[in-house]
RNA sequence: GCCCCUGUAGCUCAACAGGACAGAGCGUCGGCCUCCUAAGCCGAAUGUCCAGGUUCGAGUCCUGGCAGGGGUACCA
């Protein structure tokens, strides 16, 4: 419809007299948006401002010659220029009514759009390392990537969800030796122990910075069954690290899945050592002069590629460390690799879902990137980068740290308000805004929870759907033009909006536009359900009402299944 | 110091690539169940951090402050 729109207003244009010569009417970029306020109709543009300028003349005046040309076309029933020059549009009732057969007809595909048909993604979530259990902030990680994910699906690309992981740094390593040093703990219970700073009292052989959380110690519990004191000779770290390895991503795997979270791939760090690919990275950046060795470390020449240190109002050009003296390389290096990695994948969109800690590596990445595979290929990295969360436990800030074993992890957090609302609670906020969540609040107040609002909505609906069944209703063939009441039309235009409501929550990545959107509709519907009673009216009223709420489910539906979140039955 | 993100109702957040009187939830106050789920509906109150600027029009863009978070590492 705003397509048809747009042309006849580029017609219109075209008509004017006296156009400047410059002036290409094929080449104006009409917007579209749905009123806030009702009364300016169902449609509305503000072409005629923007081009006031362009066309020197009065906003006004460009608004009723183009109105006038808009009035015969087919859907719409009235035309009115309004304000400083805006071009409202009301829908015909026809037109309404047959989207609406349309939308029924689609059912549970109502609302996928085409825009990437034919096209591949990649989103990268979740990417923790196997350190420990997931913890709240991994959560919001999870649920936004899994969310983009599904957005992407149902604007029509084939995406493939990725895990990267590193299961051979530093982290790894002190994992290992906690584990170790538990170990041997149990073994001699007698041993020497030491107290640390946060008051932790540890075997004397734990590392300083270790990890303290309780699967620490279950680890080992579950390595002295299996092998007594077999281990006990081991030259390093390594048994220990790898039972470490294995018994978190268990744990993770089991939290992911109970977060409705399933990812296609696993991507080890080591993929990138092994192939070479890290290495050919330096070699190909050494060739183009963009790397080189200074005091045992390889740089990456980020200076001359526009990364700059700014002190004191002077700016000065900053290289960065792709490979540290001791040999090992920092992340960046394997990251650049990784993206690369991706992109000869041939993804034709590659997002990563990264907190905020990771601003300032990002950039550094893309350089990398742009050099060896060009701005086009650069051009196809999309980061959605979200804020962190504040725990908050009676009224205090929760600092959280996987080390000190002071976090609140995901499991924990869904033991207490469920899975719906963890997922809920992590969406419907936008992604850039830091989210404070208030863990008593969060559990006390759990069943006022906006997501039980929508929920609610549903399961009422599948109730009403229900009883009508049981009367012998039913909406085939339903006469949809009966749908007269004001709060039928209203509910009717609103479920019309969720294909562009899908587009632009995945355009934007922001998966609480679509949350938002979702309560926009369950209100919309409870008003027609106050207004409108289904069951006791006369049979071809009922049958259309009953389309009507058949159609709000699907969209009610439709939507929570991108979120995933449950559409109960009943509640 | 410098860079990035954020600052909207008592609290937590929306506001669709600047658009027409800034909207929800929770909380407060007041109404509504002989009738399909009251986890609901209706009504009331409280407002864009501060100072300039651009624009027909600014919560949205620019400049300068103030406040919170994150970066600025041969940590991830």
């Amino acid at each position: 419809m705003e397509d048809t729109l747009a042309q006849h207003i580029r017609a219109a244009l075209a008509q004017l007299p006296d156009l400047p010569a410059e002036f290409d009417p094929q080449a104006v970029a009409v917007e579209f948006q749905t009123p806030n306020n009702p009364e300016h109709g169902d449609l509305a543009t503000n072409v005629a401002l923007q081009l006031a300028k362009p066309l020197r003349r009065a906003p006004r005046q460009i608004a009723e010659a183009v109105a006038s040309a808009l009035g015969s076309v087919e859907g719409v029933a009235e035309v009115e220029v309004a304000g400083p020059g805006f071009i409202n549009v009301r829908l015909a009732k026809d037109y309404v009514t047959a989207a609406l057969a349309e939308l029924l007809g689609q059912g549970e595909r109502y609302g996928r759009v085409l825009d990437g048909e034919g096209k591949t993604a990649i989103v990268e979530y979740v990417s923790a390392n196997p350190t420990g259990p997931l913890t709240v902030g991994h959560g919001r990680n999870a649920v936004l990537g899994d969310t983009v994910a599904n957005l992407l699906e149902w604007t029509g690309y084939a995406v493939t969800r990725e895990y990267y992981f590193n299961d051979a740094g530093r982290q790894m390593r002190v994992l290992g030796e906690s584990v170790r040093a538990r170990y041997e703990q149990l073994l001699n219970p007698e041993m020497p122990q030491k107290t640390l700073e946060d008051g932790t009292v540890v075997p004397a052989s734990f590392p300083d910075d270790g990890y303290r959380g309780e699967y620490v110690a279950d680890v080992a519990r579950q390595l002295v069954e299996a092998h007594g004191e077999g281990l006990h000779e081991a030259k390093d770290e390594t048994p220990f690290k790898q039972a470490a390895e294995k018994a978190v991503f268990a744990e993770i795997e089991a939290t992911l899945q109970r977060l409705g979270v399933e990812m296609d791939e696993h991507f080890n760090e080591r993929t990138v050592y092994d192939s070479g690919a890290v290495w050919n990275v330096v070699e190909e950046l050494t060739k183009r002069d963009l790397a080189y060795e200074k005091n045992g470390a390889t740089w990456f020449a980020t200076g001359k590629l526009g990364k700059v240190e700014t002190r004191d109002g002077a700016e000065t050009p900053k290289d960065t460390v792709l490979v540290k003296a001791t040999g090992e390389p920092t992340y960046r290096l394997p990251d650049i690799a990784y993206h690369l990695d991706k992109l000869a994948r041939g993804f034709d969109r590659i997002v990563d879902v990264f907190g905020a800690d990771h601003i300032a590596t990002v950039p550094d990445v893309i350089r990398g990137v742009r050099v060896l595979a060009g701005d086009e290929a650069a051009d196809r990295i999309e980061v959605l980068i979200y804020q962190f969360v504040t725990l908050v436990r009676s009224g205090q800030p929760v600092k959280m740290s996987t080390r000190k074993a002071t976090y609140v992890t995901l499991d924990e957090l869904m033991d207490e308000v469920g899975e719906d609302v963890t997922r809920f609670f992590f969406l419907m906020r936008s992604p850039g805004t830091h989210l404070e969540f208030d863990l008593d609040l969060a559990k006390e107040a759990s069943e006022k929870n906006p997501v039980f609002y929508l929920q609610y909505a549903h399961a009422r609906i599948a109730s009403i759907l229900r009883k009508a069944t049981d009367a012998g209703l039913s909406a085939e063939g339903a006469d949809l033009a009966l749908l007269s009441h004001e709060s039928a039309v209203s509910l009717i235009k609103e479920l019309l909006r969720f294909p562009d409501e899908i587009r632009a929550a995945a355009e934007a990545m922001g998966p609480h536009k679509l949350a938002t959107y979702l309560r926009e509709v369950a209100s919309a519907f409870s008003q027609f359900y106050r207004d409108c009673r289904i069951l006791g009216e006369p049979e071809d009223v009922a049958s259309a009402r009953l389309a009507l709420a058949t159609a709000t489910r699907t969209v009610l539906a439709n939507g929570l299944a991108i979120l995933g979140i449950s559409a109960p039955q009943e509640m």
